[in-house]
DNA sequence: CAAAAATTTTAATCTAGATTAAAATAATGC
DNA sequence: GCATTATTTTAATCTAGATTAAAATTTTTG
C-alpha cells in the first residue's frame, strides 16, 4: 500500500513542479508559458503534470499558494525573533527576501491573480491581505514601542511591499547579486523609519 | 484627402484603444483578456482592434511603449525643474507617481515583456534600463552634491522603481486613495536618503 | 519474482480566442 | 448629393496549446 512512501515521492514531485513553474512565469510571463515549457523544465511530458495538477489554473494557484505560505512563515519568524517592532519589520523584510533570492524560491510574482477562478482567487487575496495587514501591524507596533518614526502604516506597507514583491523583475538568479540584496534590502527598505533623534 | 483630420482622428482612437487595453491588463492580467474584453471597453468589435494595431502582441508592445514614453517624459521634467539630486529624484517620484494614478493613466504594468517578439522586447528593456539607469543618475548626483546620502544608487533605484511600479496591483482608481498616494509616496520613498545632520 | 499501484507517455481531441476577408456603414471632400 | 476614403461589423477560419483516454512503463510490496 505505501502510503507514506508514494505520498512524500509524489509530494517531493509535486513540489519541483510548482518551483519549475514559478521559474517559468516569472521569466516568460504566464501566457507566455505553456505547459509543455514547464515540464520540460523537469524532463517529463506535458500531460505527466496532469497527474499532479488539475489544470493549468490549479498550477498558478498552487503556486500562489506556495507564495503565500513562504510569506507567511516569514512573517510568523520575524514576529518571533524580533525584539520591537523595528527589529520584527526588519527581519520580516530579510526572511521575506530570503525567500525571494534564495534556494527556496523562485517565487512566482502574483501578476495573474485574476484569472484565477473565484474560489481561489478570493483564497489568495484573503492571504494577500491579511499578510500586508499583518506587516502593518508591525510597523504600528513599531510607531507605538518607539522604535519607528511615525508614518502611514498603510502606504509605508505597500511601499515596502512593492519594493520586495518587484525583486524578480530583476534579479535573475546571479549569486553575487542575491548577497547584495540579501545584506542592503532590509536596509535601505527601513533606514527611513528610524526614529529622528531630538537634537539640543 | 482630410490627412490631418483623418489622422487625429485615427490617433485619438488608437490612444483611447491602448488606456481601454493597460486597463484591462492591469485590471485582469494579460492572459485573462481577450481582445474581446478590450474593445468591449470602448463599444467596438474585437476585429475592430485589427484596424489600430497587427495583433495582440503589437498592442501590449504599444501599451509598454506607452508606458515608458511617459516615464521618460516624467524624468526629463524632474530632471528640468529640479534644483539638485534630491529634489529631482522626489520630483521625478512625484511625477511618475502622478503617471500611475491620475488621469493620463492607466498605465500598464509591464507583466508581459517576455512575450513580445525579440526586436520589441528588446527595444522595451533597452527603454526600461535606460530609464532605471536615468534615476540612478539622480541619486548619484544628489550624493555629489551632497542632498543625497550616500548609498548604493542600483540598489535603492531598484527599491524605489520596484514600490512604483507595482502601485497598479493596489491602487485601483479610488480617488481619494489618489490623492493620499500623490502627497505621501515621493516623501515615503525618499525619506531615507536626506543626509543625516552631523551631531556634536 | 509477480501482482498491484504509481507514474509517465503517446496520440488524439477540443476549444477559446486570435486572426482574416469581405461586406456594411459612416465620415469627408468637392 | 456623389464619390471616395475611413472605420466597423459580420461571419468565417485557423491555431496554439490545454486537456483527456488509453496504453506503456516504472516503482513498490509482499
Amino acid at each position: 500500500m505505501a502510503a507514506i512512501a508514494a505520498e512524500t515521492r509524489f509530494e517531493i514531485q509535486r513540489h519541483r513542479i510548482l518551483k519549475a513553474a514559478a521559474t517559468c512565469f516569472n521569466e516568460k510571463g504566464f501566457s507566455g508559458t505553456s505547459l509543455k515549457d514547464v515540464s520540460r523544465h523537469l524532463g517529463l511530458t506535458d500531460a505527466a503534470l496532469y497527474y499532479y495538477v488539475k489544470n493549468k489554473e490549479e498550477l498558478v494557484y498552487q503556486c500562489y499558494l506556495r507564495a503565500a505560505e513562504l510569506g507567511r512563515d516569514a512573517m510568523d519568524q520575524a514576529r518571533n525573533d524580533g525584539a520591537n517592532g523595528f527589529d520584527q519589520a526588519f527581519l520580516y523584510i530579510r526572511y521575506h527576501v530570503e525567500i525571494m533570492v534564495g534556494d527556496q524560491g523562485p517565487v512566482a510574482i502574483m501578476s495573474e491573480i485574476p484569472s484565477l477562478k473565484r474560489s481561489h482567487r478570493n483564497e489568495i487575496l484573503q492571504v494577500s491581505r491579511q499578510h500586508s495587514a499583518g506587516f502593518e501591524q508591525l510597523l504600528a507596533r513599531g510607531i507605538d514601542d518607539g522604535s519607528i518614526k511615525p508614518c502611514d502604516v498603510r502606504m509605508t506597507g505597500n511601499a515596502i511591499m512593492g519594493s520586495i514583491n518587484w525583486i524578480p523583475k530583476w534579479f535573475h538568479g546571479k549569486a553575487s547579486a542575491a548577497t547584495q540584496i540579501r545584506s542592503e534590502f532590509p536596509e535601505i527598505l527601513m533606514r527611513g523609519l528610524r526614529p529622528t533623534v531630538a537634537r539640543e
